[in-house]
DNA sequence: TGCTGCATGTAAACAGTTACATGATTAG
DNA sequence: CTAATCATGTAACTGTTTACATGCAGCA
């Protein structure tokens, strides 16, 4: 079975919402959904206006001085489409966790480069926990209307926490 | 900068423990790597053409009856070529957690939907849990030589269980 | 003047998957 | 006899990333 392009629906899910630039929906990825999806800036434009032929979303251009920002909306068949998608049972992830793949590869004589990954993603995960509980607070001020933004980065958190403490001890000893 | 084929690497790394064909290599990832790390069958045979002709395998060709078989052998070029991969710290992973995006996107109206991902969820995470358990049951046993794939495995289990638990208070309510 | 952010895009390359194909051997 | 497993591979496709490119606007 051909794999879909599921960058299709993270846009249609944010175009839900509210219409927004090309650029606009980049910025939201970054700013929400990057711990657990990720978009490359150039995948956006193609896929919107791969959408726009399928008239799952319609634009409008405004100009902004001599600034030219197209305006996407998403259409009926666009909802219909966003929530087809939705209602299939997720597929199966692919896993590809080269830190754990090291690790499993690692032997007496290897292990002292694997501790020293170790205190390295140890340092980055306590930054990231960090930063997700600055968006968490901020984020449970503006419930309820973001309560399942709020969810994904709850087990975000607690996924971190895990590896934070797992990482610590393998490395105290 | 061109991204590396990390296949490659997955590949030495089992071949530096054993000289082995190119199915035995996808039935040592099937078991072992799995859940952290998948590869295709078709990703194998190209791959390890491709080390031979970097010189970091060779090969022998074998038969048993008429069936052929080739064995792979890692050179000391692909063992430092192995090496030079562990020492680096490991790539930012790519996340697509398409159940997250889901929940992500989930309000009012297509929470019943999501509830009943989550309830096939925590089915098939009950039922990991089980396998995951099996399969550290005999490694415990076969200790200490696999004990950093046992390491890979427990962490496995521990994001496990913490997604059962969070999949189980989603439930409740 | 130059930097940062806004805003849009393209072309080439690459990794990886899917689907297909072949044939030997062994167990039921 | 036939199904499963062993064993190897190729071709086509697709999704995605990387690198590049352009230009406006606002601020220091």
């Amino acid at each position: 079975m051909a794999k879909i392009k599921k960058t299709k629906f993270i846009i249609l899910g944010f175009l839900l919402n509210k219409s927004l630039s090309g650029y606009e929906i980049g910025g939201l990825i970054k700013q929400s959904t990057d711990h657990f999806w990720q978009e490359s800036d150039a995948s956006i434009y193609p896929t919107l206006k791969l959408l726009a032929n399928e008239q799952l979303v319609s634009f409008e251009t405004v100009y902004v001085g001599k600034k030219r920002k197209d305006i996407f909306t998403i259409t009926d068949a666009g909802k219909k489409a966003f929530m087809e998608w939705f209602k299939i049972y997720p597929d199966k992830e692919v896993h590809r966790a080269e830190f754990l793949l090291k690790l499993f590869f690692t032997n007496e004589s290897t292990e002292e480069h694997m501790y020293s990954h170790c205190r390295e993603k140890l340092q980055e995960l306590k930054k990231m926990r960090q930063e997700y509980k600055k968006i968490e607070k901020t984020l449970k001020q503006e419930t309820p209307e973001k309560g399942y933004w709020l969810k994904t980065l709850q087990v975000g958190l607690a996924h971190l926490e895990l590896d934070i403490s797992w990482m610590s001890s393998i490395l105290q000893k």
